[in-house]
DNA sequence: TTGACAGGTGACCATTTGGTCACCTATTAT
DNA sequence: ATAATAGGTGACCAAATGGTCACCTGTCAA
């Protein structure tokens, strides 16, 4: 259950959330890649990607004097079908609710 | 985007997740009721759920001295649609591929 | 081998956040 | 009416967080 805290935590920040939607669209990018997408230094990204890779929802793997950033779904997987998926239920059973509701009038 | 922004950020809160989880198995709870269920005095707890309904995860009902709160999956269903699936997809996309590697061997 | 380039570290600062407390208001029961 | 109960407000404090900077290490190319 701390892994899964420190997941919700690295997504709660729209920047790393952005880091995630950087490499959802161009896996494998390098830091100063990352950077030029972000509106702050190459330390403020650094530190994101920190979080981010202790999460466990970013990979890394040295290229040479690279280091290449990868996108890893797993997390949020999880999240979703521990806890995500949890609370969806209630919402597709009130939906039906509200449709049946609305054909006994 | 930033009222996904505020429930993402509630959702962080290890505290305010066990909020939602009591509500889960009991809803319309008081606010002295919840209090009794986390370690933490009655302040600690109001702020949470102030959170919580600043982000729209709970909703609240006046019922003479006492104020109820309920859950509200909705925002939680929005983060599955608009942002979760979109990175389980390749998740399963990968076990797919890792299913696919293993049947070639 | 010398420079240019990619990345890393530690200190530092401002702001936010989690939590408590003293004190106050509103409602109910006797 | 009065006491007990449920909830609310503002100030306050310690710790975590987002962000920057100066400076250092490692790697590649000419």
């Amino acid at each position: 259950m701390d892994a899964m805290d420190a997941v919700f935590k690295a997504l709660a920040d729209p920047s790393r959330r952005k880091l995630l939607d950087a490499l959802y669209k161009h896996d494998g990018q390098t830091l100063s890649a990352l950077e030029r997408r972000l509106p702050m230094t190459r330390f403020g990204v650094m530190k994101h990607l920190r979080v981010l890779e202790a999460a466990h929802l970013v990979i890394t793997r040295r290229n040479g004097r690279e280091k290449l950033h990868f996108l890893n779904a797993v997390p949020i997987r999880l999240i979703h079908d521990r806890w995500v998926s949890k609370y969806s239920v209630p919402f597709a059973a009130a939906l039906a609710e509200i449709k049946h509701q609305l054909e006994e009038t």
